[in-house]
DNA sequence: CGATAGATCGGCT
DNA sequence: GCCGATCTATCGC
């Protein structure tokens, strides 16, 4: 716990957080502010992940040298590259459980995000998982890394939003589960949520 | 707008 | 070899 000045507490969110069910993780992530060297934003779109899930890296609970860290500690971070160009960013629940963080509302550092993106528009900054790594300098070397320290930097939301759900995007496996978490009419999203 | 092609890496069969 | 938890540019309507 940190106490601030106006009396406000601030609490860190920590490992017991990502040690429970991935869907409930998921769905409590939308709304938090995630960070990494100070740049980064409100959480507003997640998917989930585990062994069961065909679409998933871990599917069958095969351990393979790309996923290991799938199967680390709870609120370790999973980056892995996608289709050769981009990098995806995912924080591990329970072995071979994760979430895919696909999208932020900047807050914070937005002008490095700009640069990094070379683009102004702050809804395009982090609306997708390789937008959103691109623009928080996430790469493989943080593979692995735990998210509940430097230089990372996660903390709950203060309100739960109004949390929508719907099928993933962009995987051909298992395509219709219900497991994209997200705020209702937000500009911010990789795509909107359907009524 | 919606559809599509191309970029480009690495894990896996 | 093949194909993917993506993104961008560039078509065509």
């Amino acid at each position: 716990m940190q106490r601030l000045p106006a009396g406000l507490m601030v609490r860190a969110i920590s490992r017991s957080f990502f040690d429970r069910d991935v869907d409930d993780v998921a769905r409590a992530l939308i709304g938090a502010t995630l960070s990494v060297n100070g740049v980064g934003g409100l959480i507003v779109e997640t998917e989930s992940y585990d062994v069961a899930d065909p679409a998933s890296h871990s599917y069958g609970g095969r351990r393979t040298a790309r996923n290991q860290a799938m199967f680390g500690a709870p609120g370790a971070a999973y980056v892995y590259r996608s289709y050769g160009i981009h990098w995806c960013f995912n924080i591990v629940c329970r072995p071979g459980h994760a979430v895919l963080i696909r999208a932020l509302e900047p807050t914070e550092g937005i002008p490095r995000m700009q640069g990094r993106r070379h683009m102004k528009d702050i809804h395009l900054l982090c609306a997708g998982p390789g937008r959103l790594c691109e623009a928080l300098a996430i790469t493989g070397t943080l593979n692995g890394a735990s998210t509940l320290k430097a230089p990372f930097h996660l903390s709950p939301r203060a309100d739960a939003p109004q949390v929508c759900v719907g099928p993933r995007i962009g995987i051909t496996k298992a395509a219709a589960a219900l497991r994209r978490f997200g705020v209702e009419n937000c500009r911010y999203v990789s795509r909107p949520f359907r009524k």
